[in-house]
This record gives structure tokens, sequence and C-alpha cells, in this order.
DNA sequence: ATGAAAGCGCTAACAC
DNA sequence: GTGTTAGCGCTTTCAT
């Protein structure tokens, strides 16, 4: 009963023929639309799989006022920050029937309206825009009215929908874990101070700290995401806070050379100091002796988040102003390991 | 002398009528096709940058045969080994003036047949499937004339057209390097043997040692893709083999591991053991003491040619086999250095 | 309940 | 050179 095969994919005409109707009433009986009685409803869609007929997206975008698409434009190359938060849009967003176009404009301003000029020619129902770090960038210029929501990245324009992540909380999370192992002198090694993310985070620690009536002991220290530096500015904080007996690390790399300064200079990790780092990424993490309790930032919710607000934007409930998506301590041996590494 | 704003997107009728013209000739203006006078062309252009119009890319896809996209599933949720890929493959399609629909499939089938059927629906140009390992997969079912192209990730059916990781050459380098520095008694350290590349490097670096005269230091060490395995492992060796001068590791996970163990067990590396890597994750190999020499999988590369091969099936010459694409050593002072750590 | 016809935005064949 | 027409594949009135 098989038709002859078909060279090109099947149209609605193609199934309206076998189905023996009309192009309209197939639209309708695929749609589960208008009024059509049950059994011609059930030839056509016989027909239409017998065809495996699969509607053109295309061709229904162009008649509709949506084409069920965004774009996803990072500056960071989808490497480990935004690589969470694209797969967290990408999940949500699917559940909205919405597929996501790739763009990764390598912080480059012209590949940036490039992309964003292509992405309107295709007609995106909306833009996620995402990055590496926490501070605010200059927003991309869509004359049209196409929704907008800026993801890890704020937009400087607080009157744009921004999804971040909650730094202070990170700060204030490590904080309050340490303080309540019993730990008293708490030291800080952390990133680059031009960071949003490393001063926010350091708020949220002498917060904690405060809230305890105490404060950071040393000075924070400032200096580059490298395993080098954590080793560096380590030795530098032991040298005149020896009492140290807790430290929070600015990231995973940083934390995993304080394991290593802390190890050489005959400190046991946690039974001495108890470290406390930020980025949780488990290859990391999870290797190193001991294991890193880290405060995972949460990227994956910061993009379903993201993608929820813009899926609301683009039915017509726009937000606006920066939300902040909690962090979770995800504790490991580092600060409440009894075994000695 | 600006028109009124349009609350909808200017088309190519509001471009004709501004500049006094009809829809036809406005789309050879803007196409640089036909034959039109070059003071209208200018016209119509002034009126297109005017309105900001922007042609619809669905309409002309509609009617073309293309619509200059691609879908791009993984199996890896986009991490780090997908993520180089995809970002090569967007790169060389963009160059060819596509875009990429993102799908993580997440190695689940119904996702990903449910993601086949979105992309198809999307009419898209082609299919990239990427994937973790070099193990070779099912091949994806499109019943269409879809051309798809297997990257990091081999088909299972040889006459597929399949672009992956030269496995053996990343053995063979790594044992040539170490034999190069004087090196006789070399050992393997490495992942789970259920892995193709495992075994493809362990050959390469067998070949290798074979065409010197000379045979593995030991059996090769097979365990989890971890640091703790790397320490482990390397520990054994060390016992059966306390004169081990050269080690290559199956990753940078394991070979940070080695080289703890290696200090611990009070060697120098280099001076003593030299060890070379694979992978080249820059965060794993730069930081750590010393730095690591590590292979360079390509990854980026195998993307960028899976990309090429698709355009080239696209445009009617469609690939077929695995091709293997070469890596290269990165030379750190794991190898080479002098200075102690 | 079904069909005919018009239209989405664009392009291409053919007139003039 | 430029305008007119038809059509891509689909949906949606509006007749019947």
């Amino acid at each position: 009963m098989s038709q002859e095969r078909l060279t090109r994919r099947a149209t609605v005409r193609d199934v309206a023929a076998l189905a023996g109707v009309s192009p309209g009433t197939v639209s309708k009986a695929l749609n589960n639309t208008g009024q059509i009685s049950s059994t011609t409803r059930a030839r056509i869609k016989a027909a239409a799989t017998e065809l495996d007929f699969r509607p053109n997206e295309l061709a229904r975008s162009v008649f509709g006022r949506r084409s069920f698409t965004v774009g996803v434009i990072t500056t960071d190359s989808f490497e480990r920050f935004s690589v969470p938060v694209m797969l967290g849009a990408e999940d949500a967003l699917g559940a909205g029937r919405m597929s996501a176009f790739l763009c990764d404009s390598r912080d480059d301003p012209i590949r940036e309206r490039h992309y964003i000029d292509v992405l309107l020619g295709r007609r995106v129902d909306g833009i996620i825009v995402t990055g590496r770090t926490s501070n605010p960038r200059p927003p991309i210029q869509v004359r049209d009215a196409v929704p907008v929501v800026y993801a890890l990245t704020p937009s400087a324009d607080s009157r744009d929908c921004s999804v971040v992540v909650d730094d202070e909380s990170a700060g204030r999370l490590a904080g309050e874990h340490l303080l309540g192992l019993g730990r008293r002198r708490i030291g800080h090694v952390t990133g680059p101070v031009s960071f949003d993310a490393v001063r926010r985070r350091r708020t949220g620690l002498r917060t904690a700290l405060a809230d305890a009536g105490l404060a950071l002991t040393g000075e924070p220290l400032h200096g580059s995401w490298t395993e080098a530096w954590g080793r560096q500015a380590t030795q530098i904080l032991l040298r005149s806070q020896p009492k140290l007996d807790g430290l929070y690390c600015g990231s995973d790399l940083i934390a995993r050379g304080a394991l290593d300064a802390l190890r050489d200079s005959g400190r046991r990790v946690p039974a001495d100091v108890a470290v406390t780092s930020t980025d949780n990424w488990s290859i990391l993490v999870e290797g190193s002796r001991p294991p890193l309790t880290s405060v995972d930032m949460g990227l994956y919710d910061v993009g379903r988040v993201a993608a929820r607000r813009l899926l609301e934007a683009i039915d017509g409930t726009p937000g606006s102003g920066v939300e902040r998506v909690p962090c979770q301590l995800v504790v490991r041996a580092s600060t409440e390991g009894a075994d000695p590494w």
C-alpha cells in the first residue's frame, strides 16, 4: 500500500493528495485545530506518517509571528563559565519548544555585531547574552523589539533584564561555614580586585565575619586566578598570620595552590587550617588532597532562570533589573575531613 | 526626510514603497543580482538602511533549497571534550554563513531522537554529531537526504563520514619525545581499557618504543580517569620498576596524580622521571609542579574539519570513512625543565 | 466538516 | 532596466 517514494520532502499538499483532502484540512488535522471529523483526522495522520511528513517550521514561522528560536551569544568561547549557563538555558528553552542558535563572539565587538545581525535576520524570538565574568557589559544594540536577557554578565543598563550569580552570598556561605566549624582566624586569597565577583565575595565574607564580631585575618590577597598565585599568596599569608585556622579561596585553582602551600608548610587540612573554595569545578575539587569544600555558583541555574525570563519577555511580560541566583556550598574533606592527606 | 517608524520589521514592500520601485527590484538590488541601474540600486540600498531592513532569512529559506543552518548534537553535555569540537565547527560554519543549532542529548536516545526531529523540522542543511569518547556509536537515523558528519565520536557504520582524533599518533608522539630525551625505561599509566582511545594510544606508544628496539617498562596500568588513580598507579609502577625514567599518562588528571606520587617518592621531575601527558588541558597542565608536557588532541581542529566535511557534503560531495586529525605535542617543564620543583 | 482562496516575505521567470 | 506574476509551504478566514 506504500506510495512511490518522493525524492523531496513531503508537503501538506502531498499529504492532502494521499488522504484525499485539501491542504487546509491537513493543516487543521495535524494541528488539532478547527473542526475535523475524527475519521478524517485519523486518515490524514496516517497519510502524514506514511509520507514521513514533517511540517516545515520555516514556512510556519514566516506566516506566524514567532520562529521559536533564540540566539545565545557568548563572549567566553563557551568556556567553563558560559558552558553551564548555556546548557541550563538550552534545557529550559527546549521545554518551551525553542531551539537555540549558538554564537561565539570571542569578545570581539565586530563578531558580536555580526552575530546580532544574523540572529535578527533569522527572526529569533529573543537573545541571551552571556560572558565570563560578573562585570557589567555594555548592552547590545537591537533596534527591533527583540527581548534580550543577560546571563552571568549583567548589562550595564539597569533597566535591562540580567540574571547573575549571587557572589556576595558565596562569600557569606563560605564565611559562615568556616565560622560554624569554630574557625576564628580566617584569611582570604582571591583573584584580581578588578573583578566585581571578587569584591562582592569579599564583602560577603566580611559580613559573615562581622556578624560574628570578627574581622578578616590579614588583608585579602589579590592576584591572578592561578595555582601559582594560590601557593604564593598562601605562603605570604602564613608568614604574617601563622595561627591562621581558616582560608577562603576565590577559585578552585587558587585553592589547589593553597593546599600545596599548606602541605609544604607542614600544616594539616582541615585539622590545622580548613579551606573553602569557589566554583566547585569537579575536575579540580574532587581529586585534590584533600577534596575541596567549594561554593557552587549555580551557573546551570543562572542559565535556566535566564531562559525562563526570556520566555516570559517573549510572552509579553519582560523583566527588568538584576536578579541574583543563589549559590550552594558543597562540603568536602578540606573542611570536614578527619583523614590525613 | 525620515519615514514614520514602523512598529513591525520592514519588508521588501516597505523598502520598495520608500524607494518608489517594485518588490522584485528591491530583491535584485539587495542581492546584487539581475540588471539594475546603479542609481536605482543606490536609492534602494539607502531606503533599506533607512528602514533598518533585514531580509527575513526564514522566508528566503522557504523559497530556496537551503536554510543555511546546521544542527550540532552532542551526547557530552558540551563538556570539556565536545566544547572545543563544537567551537571549531561553529567557527568553520560561520565562515560558510551557516548558523548552528545547539542540541544537548545528554546521551539519552529519546532526547536525541527528539532533537533530530526538531532539526529536520527546521530544515537544517546538515547535522554534526559529537560526543565524549573515541568509541564508535550507532549512526543516527535520518530518513531524509540530510548529510551527517560525526566528530570525535565516529559512527559505527564505516560508510558514514567521521572525523576523529588520531589517538595512535598521540601515543607515538609521546613515546618518541621521551625516547628523544634519552629515556629508556618508559612506563604507561592510563584510563580504562574499554576506551578505544586508550588502546590506540597504547599501541602508538608501543610502536614508538619498538621502533627504538625497546619495550614498555612494566605493564600498562589501566584505571579510572582520576588523579587518585594516577597517584595509586604510579606508586604501584615505581614499586616494581624503581628505575623508571619516563612516564606517559593517558590524561592530564592522571598525570597530576602521577606528579604527586613521584614527588612523594622523592623523585625529581624531569631529572629522574620525565612525564608526558594527554589532553593539554591548560587549567591542569599549566599550574602543576612542574608544568606538564602534554599531547594536544586538536579537538578544535576536529570540529573545524568536521564542519568543512559537512559543508562539502551539503555542496554535493559527501565524504566517507574515518578521517583522523593529527595531534600535537606541547612541551613543558615536566620533560625539559631544569628547575627544581 | 471540508474546500477555496488569500496571504506571510521573499525570489525568479518572464514581460514590457 | 524595471514591473508583474507566480510560487515556496504553510495557516487562516470565509464560503459551502
